[in-house]
RNA sequence: GUGGUUGUAGCUCAGUUGGUUAGAGCAUUGGUUUGUGGUGCCGAGGGUCGUGGGUUCGAGCCCCAUCAUCCACCCCA
């Protein structure tokens, strides 16, 4: 059999020893915050029925989905399919749900809603879980994007009180700032006061237009902000209102009062405001308590984000230490559920990006040094007679929790010696004739080559400290 | 889906206007008085130059196609 080159597919990546030290830390960090604001870890399947994807993520969404095959022979299902129905043509569209009726699952929200309308006989709400797990997007990969990538998703359904969305300002500042993030920004906008300008303009069908046109000021400025929504159905005079909107400067709460006036006459557009200023005031009586928010917390109107079920609060979060896009993000949802017949159960979630952390903390070098997660003590293989010596003694070790490997076979010290410095492993204890005669071991610390003759009770006593 | 970039040893790359047996560093491995690494010295293995065509006396180098890669756009974490 020729042997084929080794490779992954495209957009997937391998997670070496040391990679996954790293990875572990970002995901332990973020863990142990979720669980002091109280969310519970729940996992789903790796793949959903199809159906429970589709339609939920838009038509571009839809086209990065992953399907899975069927097993089987599907071709000759599809083709007794089409013997039977009338009028039934060949077409990609048509062929489809012939073929494939699971994918890999596209985000954790979606997963997540359909769990809770599965189990909600078992959960009570308010019910608060965190979720970290891959996803599977068919994009075109590029810097900060993968195809595989894990998400870090806490949710909270069944509770419309906007101290949900003050926490979890606090859970994203706690949570980055322990990852060693000094400057990020936590942007805030809310859909309704997307819909109120909307709504003022004259446009209300067109919101989502608005919204993807608006979002991209940073990137391509106002003059390209003007022409997309030109090319997208606004009139010249549309965008001459909207201008000052997109443009506002100032304070959080400079912006609050102009939108007050701006948005005088949409109802729905002072509700959206009324939630930002009732979250504001929930954050900044959480933080007087025992923290300070060190990151900025900035109400951002021309933050709008993809995803359509959003209905109130919209969070991202964007480091200003390197350029990355967002590297997290979420927001309210009214009826996530109510795709899957549970009605009027509102939710709220944010989400981290953690292969994109990792790629910011591995570019501001903010990992910590020694994360001790490799063997501590290597005890060499000289012969046969030392290997039966030392192995009560590996046995000992490890009783005593000291993480020990013996070397498995008696190759050249000089071997020995060189997988314990690239394995970074801090001990290595010398067993040979002489220590079997004496008793006494010989205890070499690596980093400095200092030998110490130690008996089996003072080995397990210095390594276990 | 659109546009561009780059494909030479396990990795990072060099290879002069097309011209003999394609090179380096790192990694691997052997030796260096046979019980000592990270740091010396000497040696070794490893490449149908992404793949398939074409031009030429001759192609790693030129042309076409194809695949892969990275980057940007769309969109998004």
């Amino acid at each position: 059999m020729a042997s084929i080159k080794p490779s992954v597919p495209k957009g997937t990546r391998d997670f070496s020893p040391a990679e996954m030290v790293k990875r572990n830390y970002i995901f332990d960090t973020i863990k142990s915050v979720f669980r002091k604001y109280g969310y519970q870890e729940i996992q789903t399947p790796t793949m959903e029925n199809l159906d429970t994807l589709t339609g939920k993520y838009g038509d571009e969404g839809d086209k990065l989905i992953f399907k899975i095959l069927n097993s089987g022979d599907y071709w000759e299902k599809a083709e007794s399919h089409k013997q039977k129905a009338e009028n039934f043509e060949f077409n990609s569209k048509a062929l489809l749900p012939l073929i494939s009726e699971k994918a890999l699952r596209y985000d954790l929200t979606v997963p997540f809603a359909r769990y809770v309308v599965m189990h909600q006989n078992d959960i009570s709400f308010p019910f608060k879980r965190f979720q970290i797990q891959p996803v599977w997007r068919a994009d075109r990969p590029q810097k900060g994007r993968y195809r595989e990538f894990y998400k870090c998703d806490a949710d909270v359904v069944g509770s419309d009180s906007l101290l949900n969305e003050a926490e979890f300002i606090l859970i994203y500042d706690e949570a980055l700032s322990k990852l060693g993030l000094k400057d990020f920004t936590i942007k805030i906008n809310n859909r309704k006061i997307l819909s109120g300008i909307a709504e003022i303009i004259g446009k209300p069908d067109l919101i989502v237009d608005m919204t993807v046109a608006i979002d991209k000021l940073d990137k391509i400025g106002l003059e390209g902000v003007t022409k997309e929504l030109i090319e997208r159905g606004f009139s010249n005079d549309d965008v001459e209102k909207l201008k000052p909107v997109i443009l506002l400067e100032g304070s959080n709460e400079a912006k609050i009062e102009s939108l007050k006036t701006v948005l005088r006459n949409s109802e729905n557009g002072l509700k959206g405001i009324a939630e930002i200023e009732s979250i504001f005031t929930y954050v900044h009586s959480l933080e007087s308590n025992s923290l300070n928010l060190t990151s900025k917390l900035e109400l951002d109107i021309t933050l709008a984000r993809g995803l359509n079920y959003y209905t109130g609060a919209i969070f991202e979060v964007k480091t200003n230490e390197v350029a990355m896009g967002s590297i997290g993000g979420g927001g309210r949802y009214d009826d996530l559920t109510g795709m899957f017949g549970l009605k009027d159960l509102t939710g709220v979630g944010i989400s981290f990006g953690a292969d994109r952390i990792y790629d910011v903390l591995e570019e501001l070098k903010l990992f910590p040094k020694n994360p001790e997660e490799t063997t501590k003590v290597l005890i060499t293989n000289f012969d046969a007679e030392a290997e039966s010596y030392a192995l009560p003694i590996l046995t000992e070790l490890r009783s005593a929790g000291i993480a020990a490997e013996l070397y498995p076979s008696a190759a050249k010290l000089k071997k020995q010696m060189n997988y314990a410095d690239n394995k970074q492993i801090p001990f290595v204890l010398l067993i040979g004739t002489d220590e079997i005669q004496s008793g006494q071991l010989t205890l070499k610390e690596m980093k400095t080559g200092d030998q110490v003759k130690l008996s089996r009770e003072e080995l397990i006593a210095k390594l276990g400290a």
